[in-house]
DNA sequence: TTTACTATGCCGACCAGACGGTAAAGTAAT
DNA sequence: ATTACTTTACCGTCTGGTCGGCATAGTAAA
């Protein structure tokens, strides 16, 4: 049923995500969608439970497949959130359709997303950390409102740098310009 | 009647937006409202135009008292949208106003967005001023949705370290990391 | 000046449809 | 018979949009 949620709202926006509408793409009646979750802000509660989860799990995996130097949970942050921009990801519909109506759902979630930040820039300089995750967060949401200006081989550079900067520091940017120097002059 | 549509947005969330409230809110009858908007559309539209409008108003004005060196137009961009989320902002409301509801009229929206960085970026080195566009509209969305995880003093130096990055480039972040050095070692 | 006519701008009652939610009844397994 | 679950039918409300009317002002003929 939350997948027929999920479903809906990817394809028909936020505002068609009605009773109805999800009854219907799950394949049961719409009473008994409203016995599973007797109103409405019960099933986007659940749909938000279930994307904070799976957010939290995926990037708990590609933390573990990472090799363990400072650094690395921002860098599986980071590489997490453009994976799931590649794909026509349930995130952004869900997260659209639960802040257009009651913003008081938000709450658990905000909770996931604030203490998220602190265990990603735990052991990454402050200000490098903010960077990063700020940038990524940007990359994201242009992403989602399908405004980024850039190309897709744009992209996939500034993903590299913001991957290299969650580990290596400034040493990336800089090692990059040097190269953009190089190149130019030959 | 545009400040009501925008008032009752802000006030009420997304949702509210009805002719019916912006009509009393306008302080005219429905009747009156939809002579001037023949329909809903038309007033969203008509709201993001004059949103766009201000957006680019407000950033040539910075942009004009500022001294004109490289980064100009990127530190100008820097500084208006922190200051726009200083204020309950307009912008905030109607934007999400229009993409929960007809994702069609984001079209020239997203034009003005496009275009707009190719501008910003146009005497910045292309990842410096990835990174900082990235990370302003990253602060911008975090604060918009209130999901911001850093404190006020954090978010002054956040800004402070971009709006040196709009123009003096990796030195800024340098020199900033050399004196949190220093403070550390006192 | 008066009168008749027209255009503009606005009003407010109304409509058809969609929405979230409820209730009674049915079904199948235990 | 009880329980878990589903269906069908319905209700009250709200929404975007329509429609006929009304006041005002402008115009031009008398």
């Amino acid at each position: 049923m939350l997948d027929a949620a999920q479903a809906v709202v990817l394809e028909g926006g936020a505002s068609r995500l009605t009773l109805d509408a999800v009854a219907r793409r799950a394949g049961v009646s719409k009473g008994g969608l409203m016995y599973n979750f007797p109103t409405k802000d019960a099933l986007l509660k659940a749909m938000l439970e279930r994307l904070v989860e799976h957010n939290r799990q995926a990037h708990a995996d590609l933390c573990a497949s990472l090799p363990d130097r400072p650094g690395r949970s921002l860098r599986a942050y980071v590489m997490n959130s453009v994976r799931a921009l590649d794909l026509d990801d349930r995130v952004s519909g869900a997260l659209l359709a639960v802040l257009n109506s009651n913003p008081g759902l938000l709450g658990p979630a905000a909770e996931y997303f604030n203490g998220r930040y602190a265990k990603l820039a735990a052991d990454v300089p402050f200000e490098r950390a903010a960077l990063v995750y700020l940038a990524t967060e940007g990359l994201w949401a242009q992403e989602l409102f399908q405004l980024s200006p850039f190309t897709p081989r744009q992209r996939a550079q500034i993903v590299r740098m913001l991957a290299r900067m969650a580990e290596d520091g400034l040493g990336a940017v800089k090692e990059t310009v040097k190269r953009r120097k190089a190149k130019a002059g030959r």
